[in-house]
DNA sequence: CTTGAAAAAAAGTGCCC
DNA sequence: GGGCACTTTTTTTCAAG
């Protein structure tokens, strides 16, 4: 992982349509050496995945909403149970559990509110163990990125 | 936007380094009319680009955080600037203001505490307006997907 | 053992129906 | 939406530092 790896994963967290010519030439690499490093870090796992990021707007999906969950029994168990229920549903893009007086965070993308009204009555029922829960919903979003600082 | 569509924008947001004839096989129609498919669907602007997702403890990012932030004045001019501040840090990888109590909330991605310590001293100093912030440090993740449910 | 170059295979592109 | 010729890109192989 030298400095070259570095600025090809910078350039292919920002855009991945770029062909493997335009790649090496931007690091100053022969087409074929930096198609070996990609391969390299395709295949020691630090590339993860390539994948479309869709506008969600013209998705269809304007509304986000993040969940902060405060559970009744806060026992590994249970945390990880609520996570798992949280996980089956398509809206929820985003599942932690964390530290401190919240027991889970959920980052939530939906239609619209009758989609959000659905989903909390599934998640937040009786017998889910949740004690409490706050739901924020996203006026602006400053930054919204893949990216991870390498290097 | 119909069916095929949809199929093409779920593909596509698990796996864009398919290749169009896979594509057209997987849903059903030739080569030519699926790339013009994708083609129009990246004109349109639904897809907004391809990106390469890293695994974050393999790239050094071990550490996620996330930072509930109250401002001390809740103005629109305020929250913009505090926002606009936090977008700055290469370690804030998402940056929200949202309604209710909590004025913005933050997702960061670190590589130790040492960086928490000098983000938070950056962001949270007198000067900048915040009268209280809550970081919550992930334990677990349930689920983290980029993925817009479509359709 | 790593890098660059060239040939072969495959994919993407544009135009026709 | 499908089919076909044309271009570009990817991938393999091979030679050189």
């Amino acid at each position: 992982m030298d400095k070259i790896d570095s600025k090809l994963l910078r350039l292919l967290q920002q855009d991945a349509s770029r062909t493997n010519p335009e790649l090496a030439a931007e690091v100053g690499l022969s087409p074929s050496s930096c198609l070996r490093r990609i391969r390299r870090l395709h295949e020691a796992g630090v590339i993860d995945r390539i994948v479309a990021i869709l506008n969600p707007a013209k998705a269809g999906r304007t509304m986000k909403a993040i969940i902060t969950v405060e559970l009744e029994r806060h026992g590994e168990q249970y945390i990880r149970r609520f996570l798992d229920m949280a996980t089956r549903e398509p809206a929820v893009i985003q599942a932690y559990s964390v530290s401190g007086e919240t027991d889970a965070i959920l980052m939530l993308r939906l239609k619209d509110m009758d989609e959000l009204d659905a989903l909390t009555e599934r998640l937040f029922r009786e017998e889910t163990n949740v004690a409490r829960y706050y739901t924020a919903f996203v006026i602006r979003t400053g930054k919204e990125t893949t990216e991870i600082p390498v290097g």
